[in-house]
DNA sequence: TATGAATGAGGGTTCATTCAT
DNA sequence: CATGAATGAACCCTCATTCAT
């Protein structure tokens, strides 16, 4: 008398329509231009329905900037693992270069996570029930970091400028073909990034 | 005999009221929750006044952007104009310590400004009838770049990147003291500029 | 076990306490000068429940102008069925009588539905859900052709012109009284339906 | 020092500038949709200039419709003048295609004129100052009947019963080709015509 | 005489949120 | 659990009209 799965199925069913349905829209018209009654209709629930699940568009938001960052991070870091990457530096390259082309096939996704994505949810997925396995960002990163034979000095800020840097970087480029078309931007990008990264090295003989 | 003066004088002086009272609204509660209504009432002119000079509040939005960078850009500009910096990157640096401190004492600008300010109004400053002396970014970089003694491959590029940056890092720090505070986030900053920089520098005896 | 019913009744009581409402406001201070605040004031629901049945005013408008126009219309039908009416031309003449006497009582629906009532709106009721036995002009008045004993060339024309003449001669006649006030004008009028009428008689032994 | 005639001509240019234009706007955009300082914009006046003019929107559209409507119906009688028409009945017919032909070439006029011209502003040109030479409809159409050979009941009722009908009509048939277009419907139309005045006509051993 | 900057009441419309069913 | 009718505060924006210049 209790389907408890089968209930709490159906609500992950519903949850999830609800994103997929204001992420279709959040990134066509925008978040201001997009209703809660919009979300309802296209996702094929009552509105009163959405309140349920959500508790208005900032937390709907919210979940879906975490979870679509995630989506492509885990896609790329999958993605690159298959490949012979010796370095740290060489891997962090071929990340960003993973990412960047899928944003480039995803400018809607660019244009919506983009400057929304800020360092708080990037690291607190956890806070969003991220429904995704591997979500967990920073182990991946310290993992990535003590794998590492170069040693990095505070390696935590290194990522955060790298990341920074690649995501206004590409934000321009892609949407807006400036200062110029992502193409011909990469290989200044990935020397920026090279130039950081060994600014930052802490070779044996030194003292940091 | 010549009204044209007095009249166009008013105007404005009335523009620039509604520019200054929207800022400050703008900055305090952000765009989405300042209404008309408000930044009118506030200005001590009527709703239809503003309809009168600007096309909605995102005309008004673009315009303070523009005039709030270049105030803040000018203004570093002359401080280290008196300073003996020998070379471009000294300069540089500078310059971005200079902003820095600026946003740090005006957070509610920076919170504003950012990822609001783009490539294109950051260039076409003309557009915005920028009111302020030298608000051209372009001719300005284009001369230090000129008077350097070091050479830099795509130097319009490499400016664009720093900006990017320095804008996205600064948010997060100042505002939010993530991953660091400012203060200690600054040498790890300015390192990465002189990292870029110097990636992009050209040596005489080089072809590139 | 079926709240459908209920539901769907309620909510034509609402919709025909907006278009009751929104009539009498109409015709008693024009359509420009009513606003939709007033409307939903005085159907005694809130503003945004005006939007939630209707589009805008002009949608109310087209839906009130069918509805006042078959009332009128079958009321009159209804009158003068119970009349011993030989010939076609009798009964036409004798339904534009009824009609007039209406609208002698009702100036206002009158001003209201004159030159807003075209040639569409009064063939495709339908479009507009009028909610009236027998709101099917195109029908009645092809089976009134089919009994007649006399036949007429192009009768929806013919009745097209009739419904003009008689419709912006009211008009003038019985609201400003110009050029005769209607009691005075009716015999004139009717002479000119039967002389229209008699010149689009077919008869027997001719070639049309 | 006070140059009557010219400013007197000066203004009659103004004024008519400012119906022209207005004339064009609100056949374009309906009356609802212009605004006066769209016309004064137009016109190449101060927005204070109409003012000088006309008491508001309504005033200057009652100048216009009474224009425009002697505009026609004098190119129409012009036209007729020069044709070797024996009869009244002739001479109406003739004049009402000519009106409708014009109106054909004009379908903004159409719609703009059409049910704005009431009998009133029609019979009372002198009202709106027209500025065109034989713009007395009522001493034209005395004349007419004077010179007629055939006598007519209520002449002034059965003018005004033909406007009516011509006006309705052609609206719906010229615009919205309902229920026929325009060359299809003439013949029934001037039938009509024909029929209303034939039945109106007075014959010499007949006591009416 | 002519202007056009300034006004502000008031219109239409939206939409997050609630709650009876 | 789910719904969607109902709400009404709040917003944006228009525009006729005035009046100092």
């Amino acid at each position: 008398m209790k389907p408890d799965g089968k209930a709490a199925q159906n609500k992950r069913i519903k949850k999830d329509a609800l994103m997929r349905t204001a992420f279709e829209l959040f990134s066509l018209n925008g978040i201001a231009k997009t209703t809660i009654a919009e979300i309802a209709e296209h996702a094929g629930v009552g509105k009163g329905t959405f309140y349920f699940y959500f508790k208005d568009k900032y937390d709907i938001r919210n979940h879906i900037i975490a979870h679509q960052s995630a989506r492509i991070f885990l896609k790329a870091k999958k993605e690159i693992e298959v490949l012979p990457l010796e370095t740290l530096e060489e891997k962090i390259i071929a990340l960003t270069d993973h990412v960047i082309n899928q944003l480039c096939n995803e400018p809607l996704t660019l244009r919506f996570v983009h400057k929304n994505l800020n360092w708080g949810i990037f690291q607190n997925s956890e806070l969003y029930d991220v429904n995704l396995e591997g979500a967990d960002f920073k182990g991946v990163f310290e993992e990535a970091f003590r794998e590492s034979e170069v040693r990095y000095d505070q390696p935590q800020m290194m990522i955060f400028m790298i990341i920074e840097l690649v995501g206004s970087t590409c934000y321009e480029s892609i949407l807006y073909h400036q200062p110029l078309p992502i193409d011909e931007m990469k290989p200044y990008l990935f020397d920026s990034i090279r130039a950081i990264m060994r600014s930052r090295e802490i070779h044996e003989n030194q003292v940091q």
